[in-house]
DNA sequence: ATCTATTTATAATT
DNA sequence: TAATTATAAATAGAT
């Protein structure tokens, strides 16, 4: 846990081993202990190593082999199958690293957009980004802009309550854009009918620019410009 | 462990109990899968709450009734007196718990000891200082002086190993003091016979000062200034 | 064994 | 109930 994360792993150092184990024994038996107390729970442990010469059994021996004998007479067996075992175990803690992998990954695909962004503002050309980046860079301008705009709008409202006490006159028009550029510039192209087949199965592909790319027919029903999320899932 | 140090008690609050609980079972299991592991331990951990309506086991309910049949089959149960139970960690974790007590007291002590000589250093009147005060401070005035004179006697010896090359005449004579002040004002009291008795017994005392204490008698034959340690103890 | 930097666990909060 | 966060605790590696 400490100085390094530590793998999963057979400790192949013999007295690397034997140490860690004794540290962790004693982590492992305070907690044990701390849960019984805490939420007067019936608990037991019991550890032996191959090396070991005396087990480890926490509380007692004689409460433990009490413990596990109730179990054995436990009415409903079948009850069982829902406890938490091994295998319950490992399927909850997938899921959980799956989890953070998402996670993980979306959050590196903005820091690589941000990246491509400045790079850009910075006067880098962009003309060699494939569609994926672009597709990512665009979503995030689109997101930048509409920022920009709803702050104005907000810098308008609070303008206007500045001066409703005074007469309603020379009421200003509203700075805030209805559509981002982005927004404008599809419609636009949708207007021309450019490079769009209506109807097109998703099998289809559509030669796009110099032709040296193959590309997805875009639909503009599902536009994408629309999920707040959208290059990150 | 967070947010705030817990009470090691039972939580009443029931939905914060069964919260703890799910939490710690989480974790605890964890750290019994990674030991055993870590470390090639045969483990077994069995919990139930009262109020739990399924056992958690781990790793299984075959694998634990197999552990702790191989314990009954044991063939020198005598060793089990040996293994780590209840009563042997609570132990384990008191004299821990003394053996940091009795540091912290004598950190406690030597700050306090060194705010008084600051004190002193910067003015203040230390005629009303108690005998116990008083000893602490003198042994660490003591202790200070001497790092002063090891250190004279240091730079001393480096002088003379830089003028070896030299014709070895006027060397300096050594400017460290083979006693401190302390030390000198000791023995001038034992030639004194200052308030000592020869021979007294542990159960005598003797007037000090101005008769309103009371003290042990002092036996130079223990002086407590070679003691490096001796007022912290 | 002791210490320290770091990771992990988790109590409180949202 | 599940996420998030701030903090306490555990502990790997070094001394």
């Amino acid at each position: 846990m400490a100085r390094k994360k530590v793998k999963l792993a057979w400790i192949a150092n013999d007295s690397t081993r034997r140490v860690t184990f004794k540290k962790r024994r004693r982590g492992l038996i305070k907690k044990v202990s701390e849960l019984a107390t805490l939420c007067d729970v019936k608990a037991c442990l019991i550890l032996y190593g191959a090396q070991e010469q005396h087990p480890s059994v926490w509380p007692s021996f004689h409460e433990a082999a009490r413990v596990l004998n109730e179990f054995r007479s436990m009415p409903e067996m079948e009850q069982c199958k829902k406890m938490m075992n091994q295998e319950g175990f490992l399927f909850q803690r997938i899921a959980k690293l799956q989890e953070q992998l998402r996670k993980q990954e979306r959050e590196n695909r903005e820091l690589e957009t941000s990246l491509l962004m400045y790079e850009g503002l910075a006067g880098r050309s962009l003309h060699d980004v494939g569609i994926e980046d672009a597709t990512s860079l665009a979503w995030m301008v689109e997101m930048k802009t509409q920022l920009v705009y709803d702050r104005m709008e907000h810098i308008r409202k609070e303008h206007l309550a500045s001066r409703e006490v005074e007469p309603k006159m020379h009421v200003p028009q509203t700075v805030a854009m209805e559509k981002t550029p982005m927004q404008v510039a599809m419609e636009e192209l949708q207007r021309q009918s450019w490079f769009m087949e209506v109807g097109s199965t998703s099998d289809q592909k559509v030669k796009f620019g110099s032709g040296d790319e193959v590309l997805p027919p875009y639909n503009a029903h599902c536009s994408p410009w629309l999920d707040p999320y959208f290059p990150l899932n």
